[in-house]
DNA sequence: TTATATTATCGTAATATTGCAATATTAAAT
DNA sequence: ATTTAATATTGCAATATTACGATAATATAA
């Protein structure tokens, strides 16, 4: 065991869990939030930022991508990332609307 | 390793992160919807609904418990779980400033 | 009190995540 | 072509998560 039993839940169920199992990690939630302050960014930047070795932020940068949250265009010598809009406001809908679609009508 | 280093980052980031990993689990948001359905509900329909072992359950709303998303009341012999609408809407609040506060100019 | 039903806890196995050192790759500059 | 700087990949160790069988605890009913 040790492996979720994805294929008992719904598509919509998995993938909401997808996006917050991205969410689940202060690191990525500070670098979105840096990324958000700079117009792009580089790399190198975040590893100072953040605090944590290179190959670990560039580990978060991954999965934070995988899910489409990121661009990334190359300017200069540096890789830029930046977040991807349309894919943003689509997840901000998603989480919205699954805090709203629940009823709280309690016992 | 393995563990998140968790004292480097804010405490809002923290939260944030903790809050998202309860979410990142379909069977969690499955829980969530189907008490929400419900008015109140009993484990062991959750058992039967969710297709996940008694136990496996019994964690599952435990984590959920744990930030605060549960009241539990009894009701006959069966305790009756309910969601804590003002934590509810707390995190309905939190995520969706996590996603408006961000600056979508992109590079 | 004893039986019954429901939920919680314990113990354990399988898998996933986190983090970093070492190394490889990539692209620009010289 | 070589050097330099930035980012990605690999390999591995430590820890966390997921799942469930066995068992304990809890509360009602008989």
């Amino acid at each position: 065991m040790g492996s979720s039993k994805t294929h008992i839940f719904s598509i919509q169920h998995n993938e909401l869990a997808q996006v917050a199992k991205v969410l689940a990690h202060p690191a990525r939630i500070a670098i979105l939030e840096y990324i958000s302050k700079q117009e792009g960014c580089i790399c190198n930047d975040l590893v100072d930022e953040i605090g944590l070795a290179q190959p670990t932020i560039s580990q978060h940068l991954n999965e934070i991508k995988k899910i489409g949250l990121l661009q990334g265009t190359f300017e200069g010598k540096n890789l830029c990332y930046c977040i991807d809009q349309e894919r943003w406001l689509e997840l901000q809908q998603a989480f919205n609307n699954f805090f709203s679609n629940i009823n709280l009508n309690c016992c």
